[in-house]
DNA sequence: TATTGTTATACTCTATAACTATA
DNA sequence: TATAGTTATAGAGTATAACAATA
């Protein structure tokens, strides 16, 4: 078994520095590297973390409209656009008419969305476990309710 | 004074979705806030986010080629080829001939780039003050400890 | 041969405004 | 008059490959 960990690269000295200690800081670059490997995890699916997150709200049963979506992913609704016609030409999800607001659609995944959701998520869980064990087992938890304050201020 | 903290929009219920529980999500939300927040506090400066950290890095003493700037901030290094052209236009900022490596420059911050980054730090830290405070003070140096170890897991 | 910085290019993402239909 | 979704478009950001100088 290996007696420690070694750094991949030489430029160490530069985590000594004031940028370091910044949250935004380590929250960009803590950020950076989920996200290349969520994306990595889910290239073989034919989702990204975007499209990913929008087919995980409509496989949920909270019936998002698109505005929310939008505001929930920090994301503009044109976008939401973009993402939602692609996940519906490939029969990912449906747009349902809102009855309380003709308006707005709200999304609904099919059962061929459901099922490739399952099998992304799972891929998404392993990379997502695989990340986490930098982080003490019991200070997970702890992390992810403090992340939560942050992720959602009001 | 305002007896608590009101929800700014109408889709609350998309919080107790599975994805809200996602530690990649809750990080990608976190640092879009904390970004778009930086980013704002950062304009009247002539800075954003990311030339902001090169400008931090080549003001701190770490003397870093531009190579390792590209692995730190998780950027291609001809993104920082263009980052490093901004600054060193104003400035604020010069490569400097490395004496043990003639292919590599290193960067230096200029007087005029160290006053600069002095008043954009100001303004950077006043915004992550004001959105660390919905996290308990006695929680902040664990949160920062925890998110470091995302960062540089090895 | 490999690596640093650079250039060029294509691709993706993001931001903005205008439009329609409904409220 | 305001809002949900859509479209168009321009700008910013990202990724890739190739090149010269140096190791």
């Amino acid at each position: 078994m290996p007696a420690e960990r070694t750094r991949s690269t030489g430029s160490d000295r530069l985590r000594d520095s004031a940028l370091a200690g910044d949250l935004s800081f380590l929250l960009a670059r803590a950020n950076a590297l989920a996200l290349a490997a969520a994306n990595a995890a889910l290239a073989t699916h034919g989702l990204k973390a975007r499209s990913y997150s929008v087919l995980a709200l409509a496989a949920d049963d909270v019936r998002p409209t698109q505005r929310e979506l939008a505001e929930f992913l920090r994301l503009d609704p044109s976008q939401v656009v973009a993402l939602v016609d692609g996940l519906e030409q490939r029969h990912l999800v449906e747009r349902h008419a809102d009855p309380a607001d003709r308006r707005a659609n709200v999304l609904v995944a099919t059962d061929a969305g459901r099922a490739l959701f399952a099998r992304a998520r799972d891929a998404v869980r392993a990379v997502g476990i695989d990340s986490l064990s930098v982080v003490p087992a019991q200070d997970q938890a702890r992390l992810a309710r403090l992340l939560r304050l942050l992720a959602f201020p009001d």
